[in-house]
DNA sequence: TATTGTTATACTCTATAACTATA
DNA sequence: TATAGTTATAGAGTATAACAATA
């Protein structure tokens, strides 16, 4: 033989279904602000304690000068807000308004249908299974300069804030 | 809890990987054209039967726009080679060179050691089941519309031409 | 002087729409 | 008339650098 297949290749699947997650959620959330970049900044905002715009660009793997876009369009639809941080008043702190709560509960719901489309050609444990190793893999990847990671792991643990 | 860890969700982990495998790849890649994209054609061209651009770009998820000049820059480095196809000649059959295949198996090997450095905190068995769950996705979106799934599956049992 | 966030500019991708040559 | 591939154009997205406020 010349060469193994295309679909051998792990870029391949990551591409493929990377672009199927975006086609499908895109859809899902239309009409929030910032699509499923938006979604994550709004899930980001939602957490127990507020969060630095900088630090939440690079958890996110947006330059920061496009989450001050992101933060813009998000804060205009009213489901976001800043503040400076009383510790560092260059920061600002971002968190969600109770509107932007309420719309993530919606967002949530659809976001849930559209990855059970994503995810359709597997059965309940594999999905649950691939969650959780893409999951390690990009805290592996994620966590080495991230402080977010242990409060969010210690959040994930016990399930309250 | 107001809501949970952006971590729970799977569009954070897909997409913090993907970066992840981006980044790593085209640092591997370095100085192949059209970078891990290019490498996709590459491998694809490797195949035993010359395939068809469209059926190609398709397959990759490029517009066929796209697949021009990245086409271009891999012929211009003598790597790929077009010609009509004999049943058709509006469409191009398109086939790697002895150069390009000495180059992929090069570029294979970069490869599986960017892909060994991205899924670094799984160990073998999790990053076999890892990329069997994403193929599985992958290949059921690409599948129903594609031609090429049968021939590739086939090809893929006794891992010859 | 270094850093957070913002703004402005330039660049790179991508999508769309012609255009050709075949069918 | 419809399709494969190419080319040209416009738009979206992204990166870079400069700037203001604060440390």
């Amino acid at each position: 033989m010349r060469a193994e297949a295309v679909e051998a290749d792990l870029g391949w699947a990551l591409g493929t279904v990377f672009r199927g997650y975006l086609r499908a959620t895109e859809e899902a959330l239309a009409g929030l602000p910032g699509g499923p970049r938006g979604y994550q900044v709004l899930t980001s905002a939602a957490r127990c304690e507020p969060t630095r715009q900088l630090v939440m660009a690079q958890h996110l793997g947006v330059d920061r000068t496009v989450m001050t876009y992101l933060i813009d369009d998000l804060e205009n639809a009213g489901l976001v807000e800043r503040r400076p941080d009383p510790a560092d008043r260059r920061a600002r702190l971002l968190s969600a308004t109770e509107r932007g709560l309420a719309r993530l509960v919606e967002a949530n719901r659809a976001m849930r249908a559209a990855e059970d489309r994503v995810l359709g050609a597997l059965d309940p444990r594999e999905r649950d299974r691939l969650r959780e190793l893409l999951r390690k893999v990009a805290m592996a990847d994620a966590a080495p300069d991230n402080p977010c990671a242990v409060v969010q792991e210690a959040a994930a643990l016990d399930g309250t804030c």
